[in-house]
DNA sequence: ATAGAAATGATTATATTTGATCGAAAATGA
DNA sequence: TCATTTTCGATCAAATATAATCATTTCTAT
């Protein structure tokens, strides 16, 4: 067994146990611990995990380019499920908006069969998802490479939205409360946001229940901008019953 | 059995076995290790698989963005060179415009020290090379997204690149002659080498020595419009006499 | 058919990798 | 804090893989 294989074995065994002792794995892979010590010295220079006395943990997961960031781990069943529910509201044949948040993105795997479809984004992750789908044309708004969000922002970027039209938009926030509306962290991505809605017919706000009540710093848009928002089913009765009195329509 | 029906059995075999040993694929195919040993390295090299002390590891799956299409595989190391030798055209401070072909790309490696750095492209590649980049700031062109290029084309492309307007543009060509100039295979390519002539200083042409004479079917540029030619060294004598006579600069 | 080119295989010298040993450093428990 | 135990890092020798060189075979074009 090579060295190469070795890493990649001592990688999987730490996928599952997340923590692990040299002497463990060693024994695991019928190799002498001082083996198993170098390669876990360059496993973590590699920063492949994290190297310990005596052993080595998971390392943190690393966002390659279709991964999100560590924050947006949070609730990812949660959010596969909006993805799913949020894909049944796409035709075959329509064009939609989608932006740059984790939860939309879960729609991805759902829309590649509901062909054709149009789909104008901001977002690098959701053009690789489709990259090897024929029937599914992709429409990459233009401007400045935003890297931590893997995303394209700017006022080239609201220009270009502003060019287009949709007949859904799929728009995620950061929070949501009957109170104030939708609320966002970041002024560059509630511009695309706003431009967004300004030019679909219909408007969804994917959104999981955690972030329901809650609100963010920046107010970018108002509730009856919206045409339905889409979430999880643990979204508290109070809260449901705050939003349906504004009449927001909701799917859970 | 050929040298390329080996190396598509190799292939094979390792999309099944994860890794393998040298000696394994040696009395799989039932040929010797020193053979294999240099098919590897050639594969290896064409980035088709990884290899290893004692053996080879299939490749990981590339990213949806990072990979060129198999007929750019041809000419690899003089694309190389020519990548390294634009390069050192570029000075930190820079905005240079880069389009979409596979030897502009690989000026990318050799981009990732000169900083700040300012980069305009149409081509997700680039974009995907910089990702991780600190210091070099990336505009990516809006437009339909050219699933088989893996690039940015159109007409809204061409009117993003309009508005701009940067001091140096490395652009590629399938086709370099005294008699016809620069000639393409694609109207849509042409048409973004075109607007970013337009908008740039100086343009350099990145064109290997195999496509110097050579015409494609689309004229869409002058010989005059280039600032100067990047090639490698095996350029004949001939050819670059042809195109000095037309007082072209020729780096190589 | 034959010269030249390319591919293959064998041999040897060089590189890497592996495992062992031992002194130094770090963790553990009183 | 100190002593004990464990782990770590460096150096060395053995095993193994590789690169380089050359001879042989196979293919190609005239």
């Amino acid at each position: 067994m090579g060295f190469q294989e070795r890493k990649r074995q001592i990688l999987k065994l730490l996928d599952k146990q997340e923590s692990m002792e040299v002497q463990e794995i060693a024994d695991a892979l019928g190799i002498s611990a001082i083996t198993i010590r170098r390669d876990l010295q360059q496993l973590s220079e590699e920063e492949l995990l994290i190297r310990t006395h005596g052993g080595a943990m998971k390392a943190p997961p690393k966002s390659p380019f279709t991964a999100f960031a560590d924050k947006e781990n949070v609730a990812v069943a949660r959010k596969k499920q909006i993805g799913k529910l949020a894909a049944t509201l796409v035709k075959p044949g329509d064009t939609i908006f989608m932006d740059c948040g984790s939860t939309v993105f879960t729609m991805c795997p759902h829309l590649k069969h509901i062909t054709p479809l149009r789909i104008i984004t901001n977002s690098l992750p959701i053009v690789a998802a489709f990259m090897e789908v024929e029937d599914i044309h992709v429409n990459l708004i233009g401007g400045e490479l935003d890297k931590q969000r893997k995303a394209i922002h700017g006022e080239r970027a609201v220009k270009h939205i502003e060019s287009y039209h949709a007949a859904k938009a799929f728009i995620g926030a950061d929070g949501l409360s009957a109170r104030n509306g939708l609320t966002a962290f970041s002024e560059t991505e509630a511009g695309i946001s706003r431009a967004m809605i300004a030019s679909a017919n219909a408007v969804y706000l994917l959104c999981d229940s955690t972030k329901i009540g809650k609100d963010s710093y920046l107010k970018f848009a108002p509730l009856s901008d919206i045409t339905a928002l889409v979430t999880d089913p643990e979204l508290p009765a109070t809260q449901a019953a705050a939003l349906k009195k504004k009449e927001l329509k909701i799917y859970s």
